[in-house]
DNA sequence: AATTAAATTTCGCCT
DNA sequence: AGGCGAAGTTTAATT
């Protein structure tokens, strides 16, 4: 017994079984996946239409609507969720499948001449995504590489405690001053340029030197660019790619002798 | 005889079964499907990592690969078309189908603890794909709003009947001058504006008054624009979309009175 | 709720 | 082949 789920699987069914199968889908908030020959209409934000032809139909319990044709990368038409009914009908010459959906206003309608598959599946999937590389393994790899910073670097500590919170990576660059790294994920915003701007008031009430400031980051938003220049501070481009890449062909190696094994 | 295309589906099949199905539906170009419990780990543009789920699967013929989870209007992962070659094996403890392309390189690997179904299709699908609006609809949206092209136009008819052939519209502006106008739904070429001069020649010949063209398009090719300056007629760029919208919203209200039900 | 910005954007068209 | 711009963009984050 490999699937303690449930499936539902017809092959050429005739359309009065597949309207069944297919309400029971709807009704049992199941994903219905649909192969036939169908015509496609499409009326909302725009308007479509696709004589018959055959395609991948898969309608998603929270109202998302795919319709694949057999090439490209995305759908010929579909609806996001938000809103949406699904309804089916048994035509006299075939079956339709509705999906419709208010605000924005906008409904397709799948007319099949032929049903060659359905399937109404649960499918069971509570697993989180995770996109690499975080942020984490970017401080890491600025640690283990310095350079991917800036030339001269050394780190000193990372996750330093400062009255504000943590320091991402605290440096010396190669003419001695003290550097204050703030790391993002993603473009840094206003957010990051506050953060990293307490972080270094914070460090020069304590060490009477002068202290840089930079963002390295995959990009930044214009406005916090200027804002970034008003306050002094600079910005890095660093790829969450490259620095997965680092980590890969490094991740052997260990920490410098001069950082040890936990932050300070 | 409901489908003269084959399909080959197998329901809970042995992972052996379906490594050898799975290569077949690679080697002969079809359409693949697969719906199972899978991990999923994508390296290239990004990185990503899913732990195991139930998931669809689908596998293009022009290298198109798609991941969905029960949720979502868009796939978890995915590898567009181009330099895509697939492959499938069946490991210890599963089987896994890879998608590996050069230019960007990236890989995508699915990992299968199981498998609930697979489907290799022959999808038939010649039809051309059409979005609306047509040139008929921008040319009612015009007619119904003027101002669509320009702040004082009158439309005097539409498919007016000249030597050439049908004018799109015929009008006048603020200023009293004559105006033809000619419809394009995509880019106007060299066709549109010799089309539009040949109409203006033939309505110059019948009424001698100062006669405006304009092509009325989403586009316009760099050389089209210089030829159309040369040729002292003007383009006005008009969405497809916007006139769509236009129609929706005012499909109701009738023409305006000074137009007839027909075209003269 | 509306606005803005990013996306593994994709896709088509043009150079 | 590379670059630019649009998309029924979608989606997430921010005001």
């Amino acid at each position: 017994m490999p699937n303690p789920r449930s499936m539902t699987v017809l092959i050429d069914p005739a359309f009065s079984d597949a309207e069944k199968a297919i309400n029971n889908a709807f009704s049992q908030r199941r994903t219905l996946l649909v192969v036939g020959n169908c015509s496609i209409d499409y009326s909302g934000r725009a308007s479509s239409s696709l004589t018959p032809g055959d395609r991948i139909v898969i309608a998603k319990a929270d109202g998302s609507f795919l319709i694949h044709r057999s090439l490209g990368n995305e759908p010929v038409n579909w609806m996001p969720k938000g809103n949406v009914v699904f309804n089916v009908q048994h035509m006299e010459h075939g079956l339709e499948i509705r999906a419709i959906r208010r605000k924005p206003s906008e409904s397709i309608r799948v007319s099949f001449a032929n049903i060659r598959l359905i399937a109404a599946l649960d499918l069971a999937d509570s697993a989180e995504f995770s996109l690499n590389a975080s942020e984490q393994d970017m401080q890491k790899a600025i640690l283990l590489k310095p350079e991917l910073l800036e030339e001269g670097i050394k780190p000193i500590s990372w996750e330093k405690k400062v009255e504000p919170g943590f320091i991402d990576v605290y440096a010396t660059d190669k003419q001695g001053r003290l550097v204050v790294v703030e790391i993002k994920r993603k473009t840094a915003g206003k957010d990051a340029v506050l953060q990293l701007t307490r972080y270094i008031e914070a460090i020069k009430r304590k060490a009477d030197r002068e202290v840089r400031g930079i963002i390295a980051s995959p990009g930044i938003g214009k406005d916090v660019q200027r804002l970034l220049a008003i306050s002094g501070l600079e910005f890095k481009y660093l790829d969450p790619k490259k620095c997965a890449e680092t980590l890969r062909h490094t991740k052997m190696r260990r920490l410098p002798e001069y950082l040890g094994e936990n932050p300070s």
